[in-house]
DNA sequence: CTCAAATGAGACATAAATGACTCATTGGCG
DNA sequence: CGCCAATGAGTCATTTATGTCTCATTTGAG
């Protein structure tokens, strides 16, 4: 017994497939059905009967992303605590799936006419959420719209992905360079 | 006598074929040749005359987005008063040229490989310097680097542009929502 | 007006990615 | 051991973007 119904051969290994897959796409957005199926250590057929096409392969990796998103949210408890620590949890929860995340977000630029995943919406939601309960509990400033301070969080964790695979900034320095620009900015704060 | 050496026609106008080229793949990173061409009026052969492939095109744009942004930075004085000042004045001013800024950002992990243009580099020294007064004057805080305080101030640009191309934010926020959140985050700063 | 030069439209070959297909081989299960 | 299903390697046709070429047409300069 399965879950996916492969209970005859183990050998393709859906996770690990997509696993490889964004790793190789967060790198290099134009890599080809073949460079992944190379990288996953499969053959192009073999990739192409479990995804028929390059949109299947990204829908794919797309529910992938969400899930991880949303398990990320989960653990990081957005709704217990202060607004702040919420934050912080959910910056170093989400930190290992940034790379599929940047990839997904700007390859959703391109499918500007399409229909968009649900999943988005939901994640955007709750993080919208969060930010509007920081402002109403009059943790966070409220001239800077709970809208931009979800989408900041986005373009925050592409520039940290982007930067650290770079080598610009230090892996380690992930979750404090993030959580604490967003909450505290880069102005000096008086220590009160 | 011209600059370009074309006295005889003025049809081909290539400063505007670069700024629809701008626009159009600003929203559509993956539009054709064709689709450039049509967008700027002219036919496919004209574009390919004056640009040998989309890589000419594509560093045709990277050259007027160098320029475009080192004019941002003089119009923004950034080495004049305090550093926060400078950098709104410098989002204030940078503005109009995000979008291109944006395709050229995510164009540029493409080119992982290739030797990348020499202007993005001497942009980067100058904002990095910037941030780097601000901490050496006491007005920026130490802990997150002025190299990671460039590559946020770039993040936050393109998840602003987005944001607005988007609807989700408005364009007279732009400034404004990046510039404070930049500077001073999301927490509430007490007056003091 | 006349000529030179660039344009537009179209044809053409090319290269690359893709999806579908065949067939021999492999590996687990009964 | 023998079957059976999935894999891997390869082939083929299709699609798409691209670069080049030709030629009739247009347009500005003299």
């Amino acid at each position: 017994m399965s879950l996916m119904g492969y209970y005859w051969l183990m050998s393709f290994d859906r996770d690990h497939v997509l696993h490889v897959a964004a790793d190789l796409l967060t790198r290099k957005a134009t890599a080809t059905m073949e460079e992944v199926a190379r990288a996953a250590g499969i053959s192009r057929a073999t990739l192409n009967r479990h995804f028929t096409g390059r949109d299947a392969l990204v829908r794919a990796l797309e529910e992938l992303g969400i899930a991880k998103c949303e398990a990320a949210l989960e653990a990081a408890r957005l709704e217990e605590g202060a607004a702040a620590g919420a934050v912080r949890r959910l910056v170093r929860e989400i930190q290992p799936c940034t790379g599929l995340l940047t990839f997904l977000y700007s390859e959703n630029q391109l499918f500007e006419g399409e229909k968009q995943n649900a999943g988005w919406f939901r994640i955007d939601e709750r993080l919208t959420s969060l930010f509007r309960r920081g402002q109403e509990t009059g943790e966070f400033r409220i001239d800077l719209s709970a809208t931009w301070l979800t989408e900041a969080l986005y373009g925050l964790l592409a520039a940290g992905s982007w930067a650290v695979t770079e080598g610009r900034v230090a892996r380690n320095d992930f979750t404090h360079m993030i959580a604490e620009l967003l909450l505290g900015g880069a102005m000096r704060r008086d220590e009160s």
